[in-house]
DNA sequence: TGACTATATATCAAACCGATATATATCGGT
DNA sequence: ACCGATATATATCGGTTTGATATATAGTCA
């Protein structure tokens, strides 16, 4: 899926701007499963503009920029429906932290450590913001959906390092007291 | 990261030609938590032994055409363990099935449901994964970690599409008995 | 006034993916 | 004996995406 799918997908849920879209990207619901820069979101949207599945007006505001409010049309909603109406594609998860524990021998434990420490304050962050999108956001079936399911495996994984953390820790004070 | 700290990472354990490295990255460990393609792997495996990191040298192969056998140097190992002693960047985890489901009101019931199947087999193979690992490859305190780490979050997220699966079906009955 | 932050759009080099090309070798079917 | 399919193996290339940077407006705070 391409970053022009994305932005007709997040515009089907209201008009917004380039800005805006990142926002969502970056704090809403879809920013558990879903990453873009400006970089690929701007050609875009002009891209849907060109093509007339979106449209654009530019807005005035007090206190801030312009800014460009994209709107999705029919056709648009129509080319939405059928990039969507596909076997999705595996998801991909990638981990540089799990990269470093693979390759443990390399690092000190402190280093690792920390690398720990920071994973679990990545997941509980992400956590956070789940419940956060849950108070701000009107819910429906979908959101629901993805809420349960983040919290379910971002859970899971905080069990799992804090086990391993406690272990850890277990060992060296072991290695300390001989 | 970049595809050159991967390769070095690979390398580390062992030598490997450009095509074993990226058997490693679809069916190893690393599968799970990393993806490159020959796109990334050969023109760095190429600059690489150009800056004196990694070694080649041919290798004729009966049955088999011949290949480039790669292995990590001195220079390479320090190289490795400077790129990898940082705080890890945050995980990546994209998603279309969970883009569908926040999208839910544009595609139809079964389509959903053929997704939610999809996404089941892709976590199940996953697991089968981690466990074909754990028999074939030698353990270590590292790889124990991440099949474990994988084995909470994965499982975790099986019980929750289940448990949504089965509310799905659930509706759709009361549905058509109505 | 100057420094900083937030909002907002846009561009670009570098990195990367996905597809394709090329080549060798085995195996099974016709 | 020949064809097609599959596996092994390296390499390249167009197109997409990232991450950084540039540009601009406006509010806040020392």
């Amino acid at each position: 899926m391409n970053v022009r799918t994305l932005c007709l997908g997040i515009l089907s849920t209201g008009e917004a701007s380039g800005y805006e879209i990142k926002k969502d990207i970056e704090e809403g619901m879809f920013s558990h499963f879903i990453d873009a820069s400006f970089g690929s979101i701007y050609p875009a949207l002009m891209q849907l503009t060109a093509e007339g599945l979106l449209t654009v007006r530019e807005q005035e505001q007090t206190g801030k920029p312009d800014k460009k409010v994209y709107a999705i049309t029919e056709s648009g909603r129509r080319m939405l429906g059928k990039a969507i109406t596909v076997l999705p594609a595996k998801d991909k998860y990638k981990s540089e932290f799990l990269f470093q524990v693979l390759l443990h021998q390399f690092i000190t434990p402190d280093v690792m450590l920390a690398a720990i420490d920071k994973q679990l304050s990545d997941l509980t962050g992400d956590l956070a913001r789940i419940a956060e999108c849950r108070r701000s956001e009107q819910p429906h079936a979908g959101a629901q959906f993805v809420a349960d399911y983040g919290n379910a495996v971002l859970t899971a994984a905080v069990n799992c390092l804090n086990d391993k953390k406690n272990e850890l820790l277990r060992q060296s004070t072991v290695q300390a007291a001989e």
